[in-house]
DNA sequence: GCGGGTTGAACTGTCAACAATTGTCGGGTC
DNA sequence: GACCCGACAATTGTTGACAGTTCAACCCGC
């Protein structure tokens, strides 16, 4: 079942990246913090040589940033970087829901049904990472568009939202509209319009970026009492 | 004038990055050729540290793939995979031209013109990479579009067209209709009429992308004799 | 007290040797 | 003659040591 080489043996390198990437995204690593290269390797028991690997990596995924020979550090996001994210986002997933309008099968409308459903219910009963479901819905969707290229490019951009939101709080209201917006994005999907899907997720995408813009540069504490 | 550090010590990394993107990019290194690090090690008289963050760090711009424990390649692309390229170049490049029209200031359309006829000069004249003058009058307008994250991805998705084009002869032809389409392209931007600049956009780079499928898959001694 | 050079700790950048993996080339067997 | 199997060669994966850079605390003369 699996298409591609299944190495018995996964590299230091790879596995390094794998947990590191997770501690960015989870935030335990949080933005503005610096990464150590000898002490990631003493804590992983392994040498510096694989840690570094995981890091340049990162780097070239936007989840770290490099400054010659003063290491590497989760970066903290401005409203001006947002903004261009944001742009980029705009673009490919833009492009990506006029194909999926264009490309959908009938499992496709049904598995994005399900998982616009599945987000609804999960911000419901209020999980640890909410907007995670969020972005499951846009993985579904890029899975009807059968973009490859332009399906791995929203999925780093879409890491770069997860990294923004450890410091941003959910706002109810505000995840209330984006799943409305979710299930308008399935109706012109299904309709096969891909002009109302692509202006649908601009409008939705906006929201979530305004949403963001909003909490951005309010200081930490203001939502931690 | 420099708006970033400008380190006195440039890493061996980071040069031997530079000298190993351009071996790939001019075809020195042609598509399907096998990449060793000690051999490229010896090559520049240094250990293979920093010749393995160099090839790592391409893999990530797409222009070398890795297969664990056999090394890096310069991808051959298929006929899918251009596709594939070619509709991340659309999203990315047609929301350039929407807010290129959007954005633009006289002095970006006259810049367009410069480089537009430019280009058509270096064709006329027989230069050695033509097409990196195409390529340059695409990056004037992502000047104008001013989305800095747009245009970084952009340039990525340009070298794998550089890549292509090493392996591509260039069809007086399509040549000429793609220079007019670059002045449709500053007229629409200089109307600041989004629409038409990103739809001229599109139409423009079905055709570059057709031209380079009709030479794909002809063996290579088709066009050397 | 206060600016400016100095020194040193903490790091990243680089190297050369060692370990592990992969593909190949034999010889041997059915 | 086709196939399996094991040693070998080539190459990547990993390591620990060394060199060079950066930053900050310290010292010193003023």
């Amino acid at each position: 079942m699996t298409n591609e080489a299944s190495p018995v043996h996964v590299s230091l390198a790879e596995r390094t990246l794998q947990v590191l990437r997770e501690l960015v995204l989870t935030g335990e690593i949080p933005p503005g913090a610096r990464v150590n290269e000898v002490e990631l390797a003493t804590r992983f028991g392994i040498s510096r040589g694989p840690v570094r690997e995981a890091i340049r990596h990162l780097t070239s995924e936007g989840l770290l940033v490099l400054r010659t020979n003063r290491g590497a550090y989760v970066p903290k996001a401005d409203a001006e970087q947002v903004h261009a994210l944001f742009e980029l986002r705009v673009a490919l997933e833009g492009e990506a829901s006029r194909f999926a309008a264009l490309r959908r099968t009938e499992a496709d409308v049904r598995e994005l049904r399900r998982r616009s459903a599945n987000a609804r219910a999960g911000f419901e009963s209020g999980r640890r990472f909410p907007y995670r479901l969020d972005l499951d819905f846009h993985g579904g969707l890029l899975q009807a568009a059968r973009s490859p290229l332009i399906t791995s490019q929203v999925h780093l951009v879409q890491q770069q939202v997860i990294l923004l939101r450890t410091t941003t709080p959910v706002d109810p209201a505000h995840s209330s509209a984006s799943l409305d917006d979710h299930d308008r994005l399935v109706e012109a999907i299904e309709a096969g319009d891909p002009e109302l899907a692509a202006e649908t997720m601009r409008v939705h995408l906006h929201r979530v970026r305004d949403q963001l813009l909003t909490y951005l540069d309010l200081p930490e504490r203001a939502f931690l009492g």
